[in-house]
DNA sequence: TCCAATAGTTCCGTATTTTCGAACTACCGT
DNA sequence: ACGGTAGTTCGAAAATACGGAACTATTGGA
């Protein structure tokens, strides 16, 4: 029932990666995704209430062409994931260590 | 007879540094000032030539304002520095691995 | 001291990107 | 089929990046 949106990008680029965590709003929903290893809708990984639905899509846009996230489609809802393992065989060590001095 | 262009900020931020590596030209930069620890012009430590003067003179400001690197003007050049301890005292090991895993 | 050359910066018009409202598509429950 | 929810696409306006031209600053040489 749950089917991808979009297939997800395999040839993953460090300045991709790095640009898309540049952005207030992506590196909030990147560190929302990072704690629901099952993903989690565009709406409730927001990151803040008040932004435009467009906006909001756009980001996720960047997001999954830069490699950082994948969606499937679940019902009404996409569900958006963190690519944790293949950034970890892409880049050893990058993601967990932005995350950690995210906090 | 070296002085700084510009002091030295000190409220470095996560997203400021992650979106000025998100650059390919200041990545270039970036690594280049990392195999030098006493400096580099910034003609010296262009990732490219053919690029614009003012482009570049752009990337060292992106660069300085994160927090990235210092710029001190010795003679007719700038020397930049890569600020590697305030940054590992700010994100620990951020750097360190973002530089590794862009050999 | 005056001049030319070198290294960067600033200014400003253009080009690209980002943002958000409005309209649209897709799916579910009733 | 209808209404509600979730997201995307489109188009225009706002913000940002690029690069050429003119400018500043410093050095070295006549």
């Amino acid at each position: 029932m749950a089917f991808f949106v979009h297939p997800a990008r395999d040839d993953i680029s460090l300045v991709g990666v790095l640009n898309a965590l540049g952005d207030p709003a992506r590196l909030a929903i990147v560190k929302n995704l990072a704690e629901k290893p099952d993903g989690m809708s565009c709406g409730g990984a927001a990151p803040c209430d008040g932004m435009a639905r467009s906006t909001l899509s756009n980001h996720y846009r960047v997001l999954r062409e830069s490699g950082l996230i994948f969606q499937v489609k679940k019902g009404v809802e996409n569900i958006n994931t963190l690519r944790r393992d293949d950034l970890e065989a892409r880049f050893p060590g990058l993601l967990t260590q932005i995350l950690k001095v995210a906090d």
